[in-house]
DNA sequence: CTTCCGTTGCGAACCGGTTCGACTCTAACC
DNA sequence: GGTTAGAGTCGAACCGGTTCGCAACGGAAG
């Protein structure tokens, strides 16, 4: 493998030349930049990435922290993923992908041996055990998903609240007034995925606020569970006349269950989800939906890290937390109630 | 940051007595190593991964190339993706995570710059344009697919043509005379997917050999797209008894198809999937299928993959292309068909 | 003709590890 | 009692980049 020696031999100038001829950073005469652009041509030069991040402390690589649980829909997880690791390329940099179970030591391993400039931290829970070691990391940190302390960290989500007051508003405007909502288990919550019941206290408060009923269960992640909690929903609760979805695998499950009762939306039943339109068009949701705008949130939470990492913002700038307002798209499963 | 000059300092000793401490790779008494031991643990020193990557050329990282193409089902990706980082960290490697559109140039620019120590692609064409680089890289290769030239890289793939021939089997075996092959989209198979036509072929083999019709149709990758393939399919051939189902899209489609209709299986229609058994429980899918095993494809790749890296393997010897037997999963979607 | 300055290039140091060769010291052997 | 082997440690070199300080050079100004 050619080095910046080879090129500098072959260009017939020193080493250093030949690294100011490629960064820029010092005049070079035209002359001398082009014989360096050809020995670098010539040679298949390229430049040693660990050598680099040695001498100028940065791996142009970013580090993204994501869990696989058992309680959670996979290929949800997927579209922050990929927003993630597309707007980083876009940047430059490279994604390091962490998906051990010990987001902890794993943590701690990227950031103490310098592998990574920075780091985004999907599954963020409400008192999340990575945080405190992000903090203390030198490297900056962006989180997707809100936690109870935001120090010391930029943090991107969606408003969960909002989303849900628009579907109750929604619903009750159209005539609802008794309506349930189904979110993630109960594991979900407990282990501090604190957006189910952001929505969820939300929704309530919404509802007592309009007047209308709102029963709140929660699914199961798997099919067939989700698709049993759905109809015993159905079953308990038959004065129910629109359904709030805050669980991806209950939305996927959703179609069957209505089709095997026999229902359709919207005459039947108005439905809306919270997923976004790429989950929607996998899976040929026709429910219209809260747009939950992975992509966006990962574009986010990568563009301000590497602003950070770059030093366009003052370190002592404060971090932000930014709330993406939630959208509703209509799909057309909703509409006034059938009469009781 | 403390360094290992700072942990030498600490614990009296020269740098290299220090590392040769941490390393073990020369006799050490056992006084100088517990100061060392003492000192790196009281300032938490941990090696700096670019310099030792400089150092030794290694950087214990594992390049993953996966493609997100708009033609195939992402989620059934997903698995192929944790089956190889699960087994890179068990074997004491990272993953640097590749998804971008030009496969390629990415390629060239993670192994010329010697970022990672190995790579491990995805979704392999027939004639995938990234293997002429992969050869041509200083950095040892493992493919999970199967290309038409599989020269200088190891390759792991499930036994497609045995596929095709048990999921004929099965279901000549219980009776069935004519029978059904959805497969991937022709995008797929123009762009080189061949285990399409290799499971394909091997199906139509196997019918004419039983003597039995064997339809195959290419369905889409999205619903609701792929739902009116499956419909329009039962329409053409009412007289088909069995569905052998290729194609992931199709089988997450095809518990709402069949209900629409108004069928069962197995007492109307005998089903044959291909996907893996955390795919069908995933999306709740009730039909017997060949596993597709991607954890262990990733597995066998990175266990292979490693070996080379580490020198286990002499570099001449011959690559391998190893098939993962098929094995159907019984799940009681099959029986005798419904007299005619 | 000197002086000064901007341009351009070079040499050396540095980033933080690993590893080779050489040196010292002790114990064992003949 | 001298030789030798082996254990334990150190200094220096090296991996392949970047960057700082300095000097040579040429042209313009005085």
């Amino acid at each position: 493998m050619a080095t910046i020696g080879d090129v500098a031999q072959a260009a017939g100038v020193s080493r250093s030349t030949a690294s100011y001829a490629l960064s820029g950073k010092r005049a070079i005469s035209a002359d001398v930049r082009r014989r360096v652009e050809d020995a670098v041509r010539q040679l298949g030069y390229t430049p040693n990435a660990g050598a680099r991040a040695l001498a100028t402390s940065q791996t142009m690589v970013i580090g993204l922290l994501a869990q696989f649980l058992e309680d959670e829909f996979a290929p949800a997880m997927l579209q922050y993923m990929l927003g993630v690791s597309n707007t980083a390329r876009e940047l430059g940099y490279d994604i390091l992908l962490v998906s051990d179970a010990d987001g902890t030591r794993a943590l701690r391993r990227i950031t103490d041996s310098r592998m990574v400039d920075g780091i985004v931290l999907l599954n963020v829970a409400e008192r999340d055990e990575r945080l405190p070691i992000l903090r203390s990391a030198a490297q900056p940190g962006a989180l997707v998903g809100l936690p109870a302390d935001c120090s010391g960290v930029d943090v991107f989500d969606l408003d969960f609240e909002e989303a849900g007051r628009l579907m109750v508003d929604h619903l009750h405007r159209l005539g609802h007034r008794e309506v349930a909502l189904v979110s993630q288990p109960e594991h979900v919550i407990e282990r501090g995925g604190a957006y189910v019941w952001r929505l969820q206290n939300a929704a309530l408060e919404a509802a007592t606020a309009r007047g209308i009923t709102l029963h709140t269960v929660s699914g199961s992640s798997r099919q067939p569970d989700v698709g049993r909690d759905l109809n015993a929903l159905l079953d308990a609760r038959p004065g129910v006349t629109g359904l709030l979805i805050n669980n991806e695998a209950a939305a996927a499950a959703l179609p069957t269950v209505l089709h095997d009762r026999g229902l359709t939306a919207p005459s039947d039943l108005s439905v809306v989800g919270r997923y976004s339109d790429e989950f929607a068009r996998t899976f040929s949701l026709p429910y219209s939906s809260i747009e939950s705008a992975p992509d966006r949130l990962g574009r986010m939470a990568v563009r301000q890290l590497v602003r950070r990492i770059e030093g366009e913002v003052a370190a002592d700038e404060p971090h932000v937390v930014r709330f993406v307002t939630p959208e509703l798209v209509d799909r057309g499963s909703t509409g006034v109630p059938r009469a009781a």
